[in-house]
DNA sequence: CACCTTTCAGTTAGCGTTACCACGCTATGG
DNA sequence: CCATAGCGTGGTAACGCTAACTGAAAGGTG
């Protein structure tokens, strides 16, 4: 005969908890829980119990009964982004401290599937949902329909206005408008930008930073200087980058410096000059955007912007707990710096 | 007055249903679910009930009444992890088919987290596990625990010898042996390995087919020509490789081509030898391992071995949901071929 | 028309948990 | 000595759902 049969192929209940310590069911829920009167005899008894069938409470029978569920749900567009670690990072630290489970789900960039795996989350009644999702107007509707659901939300990346929802984002708008002036005081005054097409940078705060500092300097932008994929909202890849430097370095005259929507972006840029025989940064100047951590084993390494990002997803875990808490709260926003990174894809000479 | 107010903050039960359309809570249940005997107009009466009120069954519940959950847990090491998506795509290919549902959690490639991330999904009551961590003497052990809970459940990347548990794996060493012959084939007899440090590659497959290869074409192989991180079983990084190949450069007759334990490595090794002005191919030759993403992209695009990882996903999850189905099966596990992918890096010459 | 089978719908109970109430017990104070 | 308050414990019901049963009506067969 085994020492102790190593568990019931059914788990352990409270009633079987109870009936091991000989207390009613009730007691023993209170003994675990720490809630109501119990005598420290009885609980050292329940305790006992509870370790020899290594009891488990059953947290859907928990969220059943109106109690919290204590997981969170975060929605993320890929998991192959090189933020999605850095994110979760920062999300689990602070959801530790509070004893919350984190779940992760993929949206794969489509729409369809950010309401499907949104709405599986609300299914298993998750407490709440951080959604770093890129925004597009449909997302959006899908976001908003989801939040009259009534579950807590905070979005990172970008705002949603809507009630009920909170958001965290880095500052893109500045973040590219300091990569871009770096590159202007470098002596360039041609500077193209990689990863969208002409005409669509409209809601890209990245690109309107990249016009702000050409403004400042009293550069016009020039349209043709724009290049990438189309209907791509969402994201930019290295192929993009690729095919969109042999475009720009066609023309009659070419920029002399680039500046990538993202890094995958310049970093495909990067593979294109090679292609063409031109020097970095002697021959064209590159900067991205996002300090993925390639970025710094490029050759040469990658000049770039820093997002905060696992202050980003702290913050976001906060907003969510504290709406946990109080589901009434008003929205609120908060709005983090980036970081200019300059390495040696910028700065010609040594 | 509002045309009609847009939920109510309770989300709907079976029984608002039943309500509305003034049936009972059984019959709302048995039309919902295409069960038992119900006539087409109250059937009908019903979706339109459960439409207006936007009912969403109460998942927790239901598996409380000893149904499934239709939901799996999927445990990762890392979402950095390039394989990261490319399985996940394969495991939600199969079971989006049977409409169920996957959740994400990592482990960050600690024994602990992925205890509490497997216990975690179980307290939640998932249907089943694919787990995708690294093997670990200490990791098997977590999971061989987890396992006596009888969870169904499926491991991917290493086999584990324990009952009730399936694995998918890729021919790691076959893959590694490819590589290395390659090397070999293509003139050289110094072949260094990087990415773990000497006497520690007894249970990595890939050292194992490096050496294999090695013997085949009578080379004897050095322990001083291997080098990397120590205590880290689990994965090598960007600047291990950078590390690791600066190390093996000093030696007095150095080797002439470097097989890597995966591509980050490999590319940091790049990296290394851009430092020391070493060219490649034509100085040292190198390869690595996994094809991610970017090792197309280096300069020179890498040579590299290509796991089929979708197909992975797609097994592994064929298995779990054969489990589920049917939680008595004798363990079963697949190897699946991996691919030498042939780039500059390795071949001097055009 | 008696009898069985099939279809349809309602009732009851219970999954594991906790809120709420009720009951005893002990200690305190008037 | 009885009211009152604070402890410690048990009983009951309910969360949302469905299996199993019960009952009734409709349809078919000889």
């Amino acid at each position: 005969m085994k020492p102790s049969s190593p568990a019931l192929k059914r788990p352990a209940t409270l009633s079987d908890i109870a009936r091991l310590a000989e207390v009613s069911t009730m007691t023993a829920s209170r003994a675990i829980n720490e809630s109501g009167y119990v005598s420290d005899e009885v609980r050292r008894r329940v305790m006992k119990a509870a370790n020899k069938l290594g009891y488990r409470p059953n947290m859907l029978a928990r969220q059943l009964k109106g109690k919290k569920l204590n997981a969170i749900g975060i929605l993320l567009p890929d998991i192959a982004n090189p933020f999605a670690s850095a994110l979760v990072n920062g999300i689990k630290q602070v959801c530790d401290e509070q004893t919350f489970t984190t779940f992760i789900a993929t949206s794969d960039r489509s729409v369809e599937e950010e309401q499907t795996s949104l709405q599986s989350f609300i299914d298993h009644r998750v407490d709440g949902l951080i959604v770093a999702t890129h925004g597009t107007p449909r997302s959006d509707k899908v976001l908003q329909k989801i939040a009259q659901q009534k579950v807590p939300m905070v979005t990172i990346g970008h705002p949603v206005n809507s009630p009920g929802i909170d958001s965290v984002t880095a500052n893109h708008y500045r973040g590219a408008f300091d990569a871009v002036q770096h590159l202007i005081k470098a002596g360039h005054r041609r500077i193209g930008f990689l990863g969208i097409a002409p005409g669509e940078g409209a809601s890209l705060r990245r690109y309107q930073g990249y016009l702000a500092a050409l403004e400042e300097a009293g550069i016009k932008p020039l349209e043709e200087y724009t290049a990438g994929p189309t209907e791509s909202l969402a994201f930019s890849t290295q192929q993009d980058g690729y095919e969109a430097l042999l475009q720009l370095a066609k023309l009659r005259r070419p920029p002399t410096a680039y500046f990538a929507r993202n890094d995958y972006t310049a970093l495909g840029a990067m593979h294109a000059a090679r292609t063409l025989g031109l020097r970095i940064p002697d021959d064209i100047a590159i900067a991205g955007f996002d300090d993925i951590p390639l970025a710094a084993f490029a050759a040469p390494p990658l000049t770039t912007v820093s997002q905060p990002i696992d202050a980003q997803g702290q913050q976001a875990a906060r907003f969510l707990l504290e709406r946990i808490q109080n589901p009434a709260l008003a929205p609120r926003s908060a709005m983090m710096e980036c970081r200019l990174v300059v390495r040696k894809s910028s700065v010609a000479g040594r």
